[in-house]
DNA sequence: TCTGGGGTCCTAGGACCC
DNA sequence: TCTGGGGTCCTAGGACCC
């Protein structure tokens, strides 16, 4: 049995947790630089404002509807997430965090502990509300996909209050019928429109599908979906699990960047981003893709993207930014007005199976970032960082409505006075 | 008279998720 | 005044090789 657990509009919810005054009311959080709604709470959502939509455009309709908005307080939801994690790893041995505010669980040898899931559900939802003030909801499943349609029935249909269990035929025809066939996880938008072609409209008719006609028809991805609505697994846990095939950082800047230091300065912050992320998954990158561009938005769209190969692959933050630096003039041209930057790790292998070069010389430099590594976990990101990646504010987003770091600086900690 | 294979790598773009 | 997120994986099609 799995079970997906995830947070109701967790952004929004995130922002609630210290702010009662906003808990009743419908807010949204935006992206960075307030570029979209990424976060509606359930209350905006009853007044159909839509999520990813730029904010510019709907910020009157905001305004009329005196809806709360905030950017994104990442350092916040990081920190709550991790509590909330903490507090659900209690209930399974085996917690996979799948994103900031969803975690998979999986069950094996529980059947003679748990004789009720919809108890064992709302025990869930109960103390992560009672310990974290998150509200969240809780899918089982026989397979991650249904364990993941359960998740969506109990917090969007109704009469299941946060809890839906799907562990045999009949409770999954139940609950699949009364899904459209886009909220099928890994079915989107493009998809749905052509598989609507084919009167395929519930999660249900999916369900019916040939699995290899539609792998011809579409892609491997929706074979596997349509297997595992049938309740074969084919998403291992292991697969869940598996490790990135490519690692990126990017970002589109607060204010557009003309200046090649500053330039300099993101894309080494981003490499180092990577870097990091290379180090936690314990893999290392053959060839990286370093890119930057203008607003596609402008009439001259303006790209240059590079690809960079190691002669050994690496996870050394020093040296994937010294690659940045080599291929900086080839990006960067005078008179554009670059809007977004980053770079991307890909052909990444695992540490353990490194090839060396016979002819440049071998440095083992994994002490001195395991080293950096520790001391950034300890005292903060960034405590240690390349001289390169000089602190420039002139690319930093703009984060206009952003809420205190209630739980990560003394200075933000909340005041309760009687 | 007319015809013509198979593999690998690269890139851009599509599609999905939150 | 002007504004439009970030991350990952998959696939089609082109270029090239023998």
């Amino acid at each position: 049995m799995f079970a997906l657990v995830d947070a109701v509009a967790f952004y929004a919810s995130a922002e609630k947790v210290f702010d009662p005054s906003i808990r009743s009311r419908p807010v949204v959080v935006l992206t960075n630089n307030d570029g979209c709604i990424c976060a509606v709470s359930p209350e905006a959502r009853k007044l159909d404002i839509p999520k990813f939509e730029p904010y510019f455009k709907l910020k009157n309709y905001l305004n009329q509807h005196n809806v709360v908005v905030r950017s994104s307080n990442y350092e916040l939801y990081a920190d709550l997430s991790s509590r909330m994690m903490n507090t659900i790893a209690r209930f399974c041995d085996n917690q996979h965090i799948y994103s900031i505010d969803e975690s998979f669980l999986q069950f094996t040898g529980f059947k003679s502990i748990v004789n009720d899931w919809h108890q064992y559900g709302q025990d869930i939802r109960l103390t992560v509300w009672r310990e974290t003030k998150l509200p969240v909801g809780v899918g089982f499943g026989i397979t991650p996909t249904l364990a993941k349609a359960a998740n969506h029935a109990a917090k969007k249909l109704s009469g299941f209050n946060g809890v839906a269990v799907i562990d045999d035929k009949l409770s999954a025809k139940a609950i699949l019928q009364r899904m459209s066939v886009t909220d099928v996880w890994g079915i989107g938008s493009r998809l749905g429109k052509k598989l609507n072609l084919m009167h395929i409209n519930t999660a249900w008719d999916l369900a019916q599908q040939c699995p290899k006609y539609m792998r011809k028809q579409f892609s491997v991805v929706v074979e596997r979906t349509i297997e595992e609505l049938n309740g074969k697994t084919c998403l291992a846990w292991d697969e869940i699990k598996q490790d990135k095939q490519e690692i990126f950082s990017t970002r589109s800047f607060g204010e557009r960047v003309t200046n090649i230091n500053d330039l300099k300065a993101a894309l080494v912050t981003h490499s180092s981003i990577v870097s990091r992320k290379l180090r936690q998954q314990a893999s290392l990158t053959k060839r990286l893709v370093i890119f930057a561009h203008s607003s596609i938005h402008e009439d001259s769209f303006y790209k240059r993207s590079f690809l960079y190969d190691f002669p050994v692959a690496t996870s050394d933050s020093r040296v994937i930014a010294n690659a940045v630096s080599e291929v900086l003039p080839q990006i960067f041209s005078a008179n554009v007005r670059f809007y977004k930057a980053g770079i991307g790790a890909i052909d990444l292998i695992s540490e353990k199976y490194i090839q060396e070069d016979l002819f440049s010389p071998c440095r083992d430099n994994k002490p001195l970032m395991t080293s950096m590594d520790k001391i950034n976990k300890r005292f903060g990101t960034g405590t240690v960082r390349l001289a390169s990646e000089q602190q420039s504010n002139r690319w930093a987003m703009k984060r206009d409505f952003l809420s205190a770091r209630y739980t990560t600086r003394w200075s933000d900690i909340p005041i309760i006075s009687c």
